[in-house]
RNA sequence: GCUGGAGUGGCGGAACUGGCAGACGCACGGGACUCAAAAUCCCGCAUCCUUCACUGGGUAUGAGGGUUCGACCCCCUCCUCCAGCACCA
């Protein structure tokens, strides 16, 4: 057959309309198949895939359909983080009702998704923003509220004036939104609903252990970091306003302490300062959160009071610093400048004394006048008592025991991990199951009245409150408890609450009685391999774990971890940036497929660098995969029913490719360098195109099948067109892996590098376990390498078996 | 500043366990086919020296040192870049 010019056009048509209302794609139920569950981070549904989305869709795919190829019962879902400011920006911009906007992004992408081939059992779609999905949010949210895991509470808020709204602490980056990397946050007082995620933070941190080799470092170490745990000691420190309580970690330093420091907005401020002293500590509280990023000066008063250290005795000026935390620890800290240096640059702008009491092990103590930083590491304790002589760890041991004997002190530990506030004053998210009554009070919302529907019509103003107070037919309700007049909340939830367990209800989608079947649970959990951009690192990835936890107390599930694998893959970069709308060098999914195909983007989304690095975006790139995928396509064509040759190519070839099979096979199994697999085919291709007239029939179909599978998993496309050519039926990821044939696999002999003086002078060939003494006569025996040892002294021989002889000679 | 990670041709990257540095692709140069172009195919492509040529040799994995018969790989010092955290007491 002569050969067919490669029109991706016209093969991925053919298999889109061929597939269109097939479902290939569905995980069985009550398979006695082993299971597997390949997940790919849920997309925001903008309105348009890009070439970053694809990046990771493919490399999904390309799991899901090698496991399938393995005989696994895959689980392999797609939905819609369908909630969210976008599209209230959008209804505000162009009149638009969310929902509406929101349903019609999805269906666009979802179209896109479907002309890549993404093998998705679309059956179990999960949508976050409709009712089905929302309200086991807000039934998550009334068990919670049942256990003490959400509560209500005035606190301090980041406030991004752009978004109106409330963020975590998770989304303020640099003390700016993160959505608005350049608008400062504000600090606001309001009352907003918490989940209490730092009653779990030392699960958190203690079940890493089982993530450890199975989720990327990085994202460990993020997480370790983020939820930050140290342990020291809460002291009291007694003063005329009662006792002032510190926490340190460095409770051995206590006699170096030269005064405390409380926060500007500790309470002692509001209770004890003078007038004009409290207009100060608010400035300074103000110009703090206006301040962007960037280093915040040290900044201080004496607040007139004074403080004793329950050590020593000693009386210490109590001052208000910008740079203690009201946030972190009790708000208040013994400053200990001789060993810490922040407290050191505190205390020397400010004329505070500095006292050295620890030396290094092998040293002495500082002296006090001429230290120019502080000493902060561990050593012995000395002017410090009864504690003098003793090493840093055994001081702070025995300190903290005398505290807590006599009741001024205790054990603690920290955490920088928060409670999750999850309020934000937004009309597109979760309504919070609460109403508010004037007779009883916060009152949850009946489960039998699930869900709180969001109303279809409503008036986006972008003004600060969330537009739902403005709907007087969702605000003015009945109290669920006595009946009366009350009115609903009208905070929305954060929408990291729907990605914290949406993977749980791919299991059961359309559970309309539970937010899903437990036994279900059991069967597809954890997640096998979960896949998606670091950037999600903590926030989203914290979250869901601790929901999984959360859910397993309720008694849901049994499994303390969502998430078995992790992946993290790079990014995609464009002209030297992140693709984002906002940068104007986003390429677009269908614009690529149009012109070089989808398998020709998958394949060089996989091709262009490890899956965990960033990858440049280049089109001179994808035009050499389409080039390939061409030469391919026309190998095939033109040799699929030919007469064959003569077969003295034969073994050389089909090494080769049993070869190539075995590196994909190893590179699936192992590290996902996908683009080495990608690029061992090529150099199949090109050996058999050298050796095209040398192939017998036999082994010529047996390449072409081969070389289909080994396609399969990444150009879905193409890989079908090739096996109906070859006469088959069904689609090709549903057959079986080949196993390659370790025998054909198996080379010759060994190739022996030959060196003198470690410089490569020469290789053979040898039988596969030829002896190291025998290799060394060889070498001996070598031409060059006699040329190059005549007239030497041979100083000795280094032989390896199947790989080298080193001469070395002087 | 702290904590991770990374530096290899013009570019993306390979070299998996200390054993042939630069696979594969892009770009580039030359050639074939063509009236011409596109497409396709063939050849070359780290660098310097040597040779008419075949060839042969030296130098190269951010810089400098070390360990080793042998180092992109291990150790030490330094430089640069990227990411995360950033007064967390």
């Amino acid at each position: 057959m002569p050969e067919k010019p490669y029109d991706h056009r016209e093969i991925e048509a053919r298999w889109h309309a061929e597939w269109q209302d097939q479902p290939l794609y569905q995980a069985e139920e009550d398979s006695r198949k082993p299971k597997y569950y390949v997940l790919e981070m849920l997309p925001y549904p903008s309105g348009e895939l890009h070439i970053g989305h694809i990046r990771n869709y493919s490399i999904g795919d390309a799991l899901a359909r090698y496991q399938w190829m393995r005989g696994y019962n895959v689980l392999h879902p797609m939905g819609w983080d369908a909630f969210g400011l976008p599209a209230e920006n959008a209804a505000l911009k162009n009149g638009r009702p969310p929902r509406e906007w929101t349903l019609e992004n999805i269906e666009k992408m979802k179209r896109t998704h479907r002309r890549f081939a993404f093998s998705y059992d679309w059956n179990r779609e999960v949508t976050t923003c409709e009712p089905e999905y929302y309200r086991w949010n807000q039934w998550f949210f009334l068990k919670m509220l049942e256990k003490g895991i959400a509560y209500r509470k005035k606190a301090l808020v980041n406030w991004c004036p752009q978004c109106a709204t409330v963020l975590a602490n998770e989304q303020v980056v640099n003390g700016c939104c993160w959505r608005h990397e350049t608008t400062p946050v504000e600090q606001r007082a309001l009352e907003q609903w918490f989940l209490r995620i730092t009653a779990y933070a030392d699960q958190l941190l203690d079940d890493m252990r089982q993530l450890e080799g199975n989720w990327p470092d990085r994202v460990l170490t993020m997480q370790r970091n983020w939820i930050g745990r140290s342990e020291g000691a809460e002291v009291d420190f007694t003063s005329a306003a009662g006792p002032l309580r510190v926490f340190t970690t460095r409770i051995d330093t206590i006699y170096g302490a030269t005064c405390v420091i409380v926060a500007p907005e500790h309470p002692l401020v509001a209770t004890h300062a003078a007038p004009e002293l409290q207009a100060q500590a608010k400035a300074m509280v103000d110009a703090r959160s206006s301040q962007g990023p960037g280093d915040v000066v040290k900044e201080g008063f004496f607040l007139g009071l004074h403080a004793t250290n329950p050590f020593s005795g000693e009386p210490l000026p109590i001052w208000v610093g910008n740079f203690v935390l009201m946030g972190y620890g009790t708000g208040a800290i013994m400053a200990v400048p001789g060993h810490d240096q922040r407290d050191f640059e505190f205390c020397t702008q400010y004329g505070i004394p500095v006292v050295p009491v620890i030396r290094p092990v092998d040293g002495a103590l500082a002296d006090a006048d001429n230290m120019t930083e502080a000493f902060g590491d561990d050593g012995i304790v000395e002017n410090s008592g009864p504690y003098s002589g003793l090493p840093s760890a055994e001081a702070r041991a025995r300190m903290t025991a005398r505290a807590e004997q006599e009741g001024f002190g205790k054990a603690a530990i920290t955490f920088r991990l928060k409670d999750w506030g999850i309020s934000r004053q937004r009309y597109w998210g979760t309504p919070i199951p609460v109403v508010h009554c004037p007779v009883d009070g916060v009152v949850p919302v009946p489960e039998s009245q699930l869900p709180v529907l969001l109303p279809a019509e409503i008036q986006i103003t972008g003004s600060g409150r969330s537009p739902l107070e403005n709907d007087p037919a969702f605000v003015e309700t009945t109290c669920p408890r006595c009946g009366g007049p009350a009115r609903r909340e009208t905070d929305t939830m954060d929408t990291f609450v729907d990605s914290s367990w949406y993977f749980y209800r791919y299991c059961d989608a359309r559970n309309s009685a539970a937010p899903y079947d437990p036994a279900k649970i059991d069967y597809w959990f954890p997640i096998d391999q979960y896949i998606g951009g670091v950037e999600h690192a903590i926030l989203h990835l914290i979250y869901s774990r601790f929901w999984t936890k959360v859910m397993r107390d309720i008694g849901l599930i049994r499994n303390a971890e969502p998430v078995r694998k992790m992946f993290t893959q790079g990014m995609v970069i464009n002209n030297g940036a992140k693709m984002s709308k906002s940068k104007g060098n986003v390429v677009n999914a269908d614009d690529v497929a149009e012109k070089h195909g989808a398998d020709a983007a998958r394949l060089f989304a996989l091709f262009a660098a490890p899956p965990e690095k960033e990858v440049d975006w280049t089109d001179a790139g994808i035009e050499g995969i389409y080039r390939f995928l061409g030469r391919v396509y026309r190998y095939a064509t033109r040799n699929i029913d030919g007469a064959g040759g003569d077969g003295s190519a034969d073994e050389a070839v089909l090494r080769k490719l049993h070869q190539t099979l075995r590196k994909i096979t190893e590179d699936f199994d192992s590290r996902w360098h996908f683009n080495t697999s990608i690029a061992a085919v090529m150099e199949l291709l090109n050996e058999l195109i050298a050796e095209e007239s040398r192939l017998s029939k036999a082994a010529m179909t047996q390449v072409l099948e081969l070389l289909t599978f080994m396609l399969a998993p990444f150009a879905p496309y193409l890989s079908q067109e090739l096996w109906d050519m070859l006469g088959h039926t069904g689609p090709v990821f549903k057959q079986s892996w080949p196993a390659y044939d370790a025998a054909l696999a198996q080379e010759a002999g060994a190739e022996i590098v030959l060196q003198v003086n470690g410089k490569v002078r020469g290789r053979t060939v040898v039988p596969f376990g030829t002896e190291a003494e025998q290799l060394k006569t060889l070498a001996l025996a070598h031409e060059k390498v006699s040329s190059l040892v005549a007239g030497k002294t041979v100083v000795k021989i280094i032989a390896v078996v199947d790989k080298l002889v080193n001469v070395v000679v002087k």
